[in-house]
Formats: structure tokens, sequence, C-alpha cells
DNA sequence: AGCACA
């Protein structure tokens, strides 16, 4: 049955998610995921009871939201096929870039006061809130050079094996697979436990491992961690 | 199956 009665939304709604993925990793990967399509603004996801293997994917344009929803169709995420519809409201993000955000209440008092308590805390450390929303990521942006600028390494010649650094030391190699399986010729992840940060990608051959690598070139997984991506030394 | 914003 299609789901073709929900009008399009910037917002997207993804369910049939594999509930045994950390939250926070569940986030970033579908952040990795869906940046091809465009800008993200936010991505939501809750662990509770009712909302668990379900997550929203706020795109700052309804054209990528659309794109997303057609291609994404059943995408083999985390060994279960994604469902992927347009959101059915608005969500809180954008309502509050167009000014339209008001705040909901179906709290009890007390809930309230804690409510009011926890966000006068926050307004405290809100000094420090270069955009709670680090997802301001922008997703792949153009190569870039990074470490060894001086002592001048010979670069490895093009080859199916890709080496991976700067990655976040949070990564995990699920995460990449869900990164680099979108690639034709995808192979394995490898990480190693000692050395966090890095990582070898292999493809089947050495242009499958180029396309990727020109994609991915300079992602973020979080805004600090533009990933560097070089051909791996044989 | 399940549409929220901790």
């Amino acid at each position: 049955m299609l789901s073709g009665d929900i009008p399009p939304n910037q917002s997207i709604y993804v369910k049939n998610l594999n509930e045994k993925v950390k939250k926070e990793e569940l986030k970033r990967s579908l952040y990795c995921l869906f940046s091809q399509y465009g800008r993200i603004l936010d991505v939501v996801a809750l662990k509770t009871p009712k909302l668990r293997g379900q997550a929203w994917v706020v795109f700052s344009e309804v054209t990528a939201a659309s794109n997303a929803v057609r291609q994404m169709q059943n995408f083999p995420f985390y060994d279960k096929p994604m469902r992927v519809q347009y959101a059915k409201t608005k969500s809180d993000c954008v309502a509050k870039a167009d000014g339209t955000f008001v705040p909901r209440e179906k709290k009890k008092k007390q809930e309230e006061k804690a409510e009011r308590k926890r966000r006068t805390e926050e307004a405290q450390q809100s000094a420090n809130a270069n955009g709670r929303n680090a997802e301001t990521n922008g997703g792949p942006t153009p190569p870039f050079r990074q470490g060894n600028q001086g002592a001048r390494e010979a670069e490895a010649a093009p080859n199916n094996i890709l080496f991976i650094q700067n990655l976040p030391h949070q990564t995990t190699s699920m995460m990449l697979q869900v990164l680099f399986q979108q690639y034709p010729g995808f192979r394995e992840v490898r990480m190693i436990e000692a050395k966090p940060g890095i990582a070898f990608v292999e493809f089947e051959d050495d242009v499958q491992s180029s396309m990727a690598m020109e994609a991915l070139q300079g992602f973020k997984i979080t805004p600090q961690n533009p990933m560097a991506i070089a051909y791996a030394k044989k």
C-alpha cells in the first residue's frame, strides 16, 4: 500500500529501523546516509516504547526529502529494509526557523516546573552554544588537506582499498558500511581496535574505490571530522 | 505497527 496520502514534507519519517542500534549511532548513520540528498537540519530519534524503530530526518528542502523517499525505499540498513515516507507534520526545528513554533503543552504542573528549571539551566550553558544543531554540517565537501602537509608522504597509487582518516572516535564499522555500501563494488570495512579514527574500506576494484573516494571525500560524520580518504598502501 | 521534537 502506497503511503501516498501524506503530502510532501521537508521532513521524512523512517520506520522499520533496527531497534538494537544505539540512538546516537542511529542518528549519525541516518545523517550519513541521507545527507547525499541535501542539507539535513535535524535527525530525531527516540527509543521510547512507542517510538523505537522510527526516526525523522529533516531536510532544508522538500525536493531533497522527495528524492530520499523515492530512492531510499527498502534500503538495507543495519540488516533491515527501511521504510521511508513523508512526515505527517512539520518538525519543530523548521517551525522554529519560520517563526511558527509554539511550544506544545500537555504537561502537568510538576513536569512544567522541572521543565522550566531545565530551561534556565540550559540558558546558562548556552554561552558555549555554537549551535547545538551540530548537524549544520553541510555533508560532503570538496577535498581538503590535513595532517602531513609539510612532510609530503608519497601517496599510494590508486587501488581497490581506501584508507580513511580523521574519523570521530565513536565511528563504528557499521556506520562506515552504511556510507560506503551505497557505492558499487563495496566489499567490506575494516577497523582496528587499537587505532581509533582510521579505517580501511575495500572495493572490488580501483575504479569503484575511486568513485566512492570522490563521492565521500571530506564527508563529515561530525562537523569537526571531515574524512580524509586516500588509497591504502599495499 | 508505531508520526516526535528530553
